[in-house]
RNA sequence: CGGGAGGUAGUUCAGCCCGGUAGAAUACUUGGUUUGGGACCAAGGGGUCGCAGGUUCGAAUCCUGUCCUCCCGACCA
């Protein structure tokens, strides 16, 4: 079975890339780091944008849109976030081509249209939001301003690796802007809260909420707050971030509301994003060597019904029963397909469908409709029971919250086992090289010493916990005191 | 961006070293037998050999350039 698949234990890497293609989540293009998300990654993706949609707007935010293209003295007005993402910026410089002269029906770039001013594909929007706030700021009557937008931003990674960093990838940006430090700084811990809440409840995806070092801070932050999975390697992966960017981008452009007092202030900004590399953390959290395990209240289809038939007889007996069944299920809100194609006998659908990670299969012959039984297969333990047809569309719903607890308790219980406490340099260092994970670990707070320690072992402070236990101890490396345990990680 | 590997039918790959009519398996189409864990038989269709140059009577094969992918590294909100 799944015999096509690379298994976790020959080759990873290997198994992930075959999971996304097999699994007809994406595939590639002949742009180079760009993917194309298929239809049933993007149902997938459509999922869990319309739920974090809905927590965005729940939490008083609205929707709009924001250029693709940043003006270059734009980009560079916020210095820090500038030189951050200096790198790995796609530029436009002209907005023309014609006729080859030397290459008859080739074109060339037009040099005559050259841009007097190049244009940035947005890698992250502040500059350009920042601009635009700066019109529709000027009392504290504008506040807060609570503005996300549903886009795509182009990084030019010299490494891609399909969802987990792509040279173009969808997201979610949220920007928004305020009177005071401290409900800006809520705002920030409050998106942490909806992120953690959507990882955890909604992708079975356990993590943990911290906030990022100085080095590994978004650049143009005051602080960063990330939450942090752990995949099934035992390498963390950054799933969401949200950053308090103080008066950064305030002052770069300018943007200033009058108070209660009528005295000029700089306004207090936010932001926050998760992206498709959630996807990604998804595939590695949960699937198995056979394929994916989708999480059932953002897997595109919950439930696929499977007729064992020999002949279009039985297959009519079989039909009449499953459209007794399938109202009952859509009633309760479920995702179902019956797939009566004859294209394909039973054993390729039960492969192709635990490849691509539908929750619960349901197997209906005449054997079982003379039993008024129907054979429920659950994909995240591979379990199969014969289950009676009466009340069967309630025993799926519960069936289907049941396995979305089960896969959260299963990925916590391997992520808890992976969180180490380390004392000693040895026992940190073959934590990380054995065992993986997390390694919770005293660090003097310095960034040389964060440094040093990313060059011999690969392991970077994923976080520093929230409400983190403070206790005495000695950095891990070099012996000084530290108030309290970080975690490292070696990272996505 | 450095090192390594690769790109030939929808897919996985052989052929390349040593230039000479493009192959296999699988998938697909049709017919038949089948159908409770990736069925079988028969017939059939499907290719600018990544792209662009060059060498040659002749290039999938040799040479140069270029694009895309994978792995390792550097980089990485």
């Amino acid at each position: 079975m799944a015999k096509e698949l690379t298994s976790r234990a020959a080759d990873y890497s290997q198994w992930y890339n075959d999971l996304i293609l097999k699994g007809q989540l994406a595939d590639y293009t002949a742009v180079r780091g760009c993917m194309v998300i298929k239809p049933y990654g993007y149902a997938l993706w459509e999922n869990m944008r319309d739920v974090l949609d809905k927590m965005f707007k729940d939490t008083g935010h609205v929707n709009a849109y924001f250029p693709l293209f940043v003006p270059k003295s734009l980009f560079e007005a916020e210095e820090k976030n500038a030189e951050g993402f200096a790198k790995e910026c796609a530029i436009v410089t002209h907005y023309r081509l014609k006729n080859d002269p030397s290459k008859p029906g080739k074109l060339m770039v037009d040099p005559e249209a050259k841009l007097e001013e190049e244009l940035i594909v947005r890698p992250t929007s502040e500059a350009i939001i920042w601009n635009t706030y700066k019109g529709w700021i000027q009392s504290y009557r504008d506040l807060p301003l609570l503005i996300n937008q549903w886009a795509n931003v182009v990084r030019w990674e010299m490494r891609t690796r399909l969802f987990l960093r792509t040279a173009e990838f969808l997201w979610q940006e949220g920007h928004t802007a305020h009177a005071t430090k401290e409900e800006a700084i809520i705002e920030t811990k409050k998106m942490l809260e909806v992120y953690a809440d959507f990882a955890e409840n909604w992708m079975a995806m356990p993590v943990i909420k911290g906030v990022k070092t100085a080095s590994e801070r978004f650049a143009g932050a005051d602080d960063t707050y990330c939450i942090e999975a752990l995949m099934q390697d035992g390498k963390a992966l950054q799933a969401g971030t949200s950053h308090f960017l103080g008066q950064n981008f305030a002052k770069a452009f300018d943007v200033k509301f009058s108070d209660k007092e009528n005295k000029l202030e700089y306004v207090w900004a936010t932001s926050w994003g998760v992206s498709t590399r959630l996807i990604g953390g998804l595939v590695m959290a949960h699937s198995d060597d056979d394929g994916l395990i989708l999480p059932p209240k953002i897997a595109p289809l919950q439930v696929v019904i499977v007729p064992i038939f020999k002949s279009d007889e039985e297959l009519g007996m079989i039909t009449n029963k499953v459209n007794e069944i399938m109202p009952e299920l859509k009633e309760l809100g479920i995702r179902v397909k019956f797939d009566n194609s004859d294209a394909a006998r039973p054993g390729w659908k039960f492969a192709q469908y635990e490849l691509q990670g539908v929750p619960i299969r349901l197997a209906i012959g005449v054997r079982d409709l003379g039993n008024n039984v129907i054979e429920v297969a659950r994909r995240d333990t591979k379990t199969k029971t014969s289950v009676t047809l009466d009340g069967i569309s309630f025993y799926v719903k519960a069936l289907l919250e049941e396995i979305q607890l089960h896969m959260f308790n299963r990925a916590k219980q391997y992520r808890d086992e992976h969180i180490t406490p380390a004392n000693n340099w040895e026992e940190f260092v073959d934590i990380l090289d054995n065992k993986t994970g997390f390694v919770s670990a005293h660090w003097d707070g310095t960034a040389e010493t964060e440094e040093k320690i990313k060059e011999l072992t690969k392991a970077t402070i994923r976080c520093i916990p929230l409400n983190n236990e403070q206790e005495n101890g000695k950095c891990i490396l070099t012996g000084n005191p530290s108030k309290e345990r970080v975690l490292f990680a070696r990272a996505y």
